[in-house]
Formats: structure tokens, C-alpha cells, sequence
DNA sequence: ACCTATTTGTCCGTATGTATG
DNA sequence: CCATACATACGGACAAATAGG
């Protein structure tokens, strides 16, 4: 599993680790059944702390996305979704965004508005 | 002005509110030199402090969105771009998001992905 | 040009939450 | 579980810019 975290963005820790972990588990890069790293593991090579892996999995948990077990960790219960029609549509817009210069906050922005309707 | 603030959200106060005000600057609902509602006055219709909102007013300010001067107050000095390539793109990703049952969170995941941060 | 009252952002701490060790 | 460091959000006091007489 692959994971990036940046110490300065606004974003806590704990919330990038989920939201690179939902997105993993939503296009199937991570499928049903997986193990996950085990929190110390995963703090270890994220150099965090424990606590915060564990913050993140506990979210990941409330969402349904994964079941923690004590003494066999982390799996992941959110099958893959089709993500095709989504991926052009998402490269399109990406490099449209780029193409006028929208600062990625600006393009969240809204986007979230879209949604939130 | 529209904002609307969420206390429940992970996300900051400030930056919920400082991401409406990028989309509102970017889509010309603020036009360049619109005088933005005074901190205190924004903070007392939203139900917040007085210094989240400059928070919020800072980051936009450090961003080039806006100008703050004491007295006078923030104005608009970022102009509104042609978003209607845009429009029809988030329209479309969006819709197709909510009819494969995705949540905001993970859109938002794989689109900062594809924007590589 | 002056004065001053109001408006406005800035600076001083304080409490709570996040992240770490 | 506790102790520390940093960020968020809040409250009160302050200084500069503005507006009116």
C-alpha cells in the first residue's frame, strides 16, 4: 500500500491517510478481503505516530470501508467500484482546471458545491 | 454574500469558509473590487469568531484573492475566470459520482490524486 | 485642515483538539 | 495513560484607517 503524507498541509494526518485509503479502496487497488499494515507498521513507514494511524483506521471503520480485528489488524470489506466512466471524466477536468490555472483548493471548492445539491 | 458553515465537519471552520469564498471569486458571483462583509460582521452571521473569519481572510490575502486593509476593510482583486469548460465537466463527474454511490471524501480523494497534490 | 467617533484589521493571551513521544 | 508541542477557535484590548462635523 501506497501512501504520501505531507506534514504541511492544512489537512490533518489523519484525514490524508483515510482519504488516500478510501480512494485505494474505491478503484480496487486495495480489494475485499485485503490485509491492511498493521498500525504500527504503517506509522513506522509513514514516520507518524501510532495513534494517528489508528485514528484514521477508526474512521475508515465508522464508514464501513474496514473491519479491525484485534490480532489479525485491518481488512477491507468496501468492494471496488467501476471507476471507468469516472476516471476520464475526472483526467478531463484535472487538466482543464490546469489548462485556466484553478489552484486546487479553488477547483475543490467547487466541486463540493456541486455535490452538496 | 452565501456562506454556510458546518461545526460538525472535519474540515476547519476557516477553511470551509475561505473554499466558498475562492469558488464565489472564481465563478464572478464576487466581482473584482466588490467590498467583502467586514470580519466582525461575517463572523456574527455565521455564528463564529471574529478571528476565524480573518483567518480565513488571511489565507485568501496570501493567496492574491483578496486585499485587507484595517478600515477599509477586504476587497475582491482576483478576477473571475471562464469556468463554463468547467461547468459542463463537473456537472457530469458529479452526477456519475452519486449514481455509483461515492462518497464526497473519496471523489475529492481521487481528484487530488489526478492533480498530484 | 482639524478633530473625534466609528469602523476595521492586528496583537495580547486562553481553552480545546491534534499529533507526537 | 501522561506530558509536550503545535494548530484551531475564541475573547478582550489595541492601533490604524475612515467618515462626518
Amino acid at each position: 500500500m501506497i501512501v504520501v503524507i505531507d506534514p504541511a498541509a492544512t489537512a490533518p494526518v489523519f484525514e490524508q491517510l483515510a482519504d488516500q485509503v478510501r480512494a485505494q479502496l474505491a478503484d480496487g487497488r486495495i480489494p475485499v478481503g485485503t490485509r491492511l499494515p498493521s498500525a504500527r507498521e504503517l506509522a513506522e513507514q509513514l514516520g507518524i505516530n501510532l495513534h494517528t494511524v489508528l485514528h484514521a483506521y477508526q474512521a475508515l471503520r465508522d464508514e464501513g470501508l474496514i473491519a479491525l480485528r484485534r490480532g489479525s489488524g485491518a481488512v477491507a470489506i468496501a468492494p471496488a467500484r467501476d471507476l471507468a466512466p469516472l476516471r476520464a471524466s475526472i483526467a478531463e477536468l484535472v487538466a482543464t482546471a490546469k489548462g485556466h490555472d484553478l489552484s486546487l483548493p479553488t477547483l475543490t471548492a467547487l466541486i463540493r458545491e456541486e455535490f452538496g445539491r
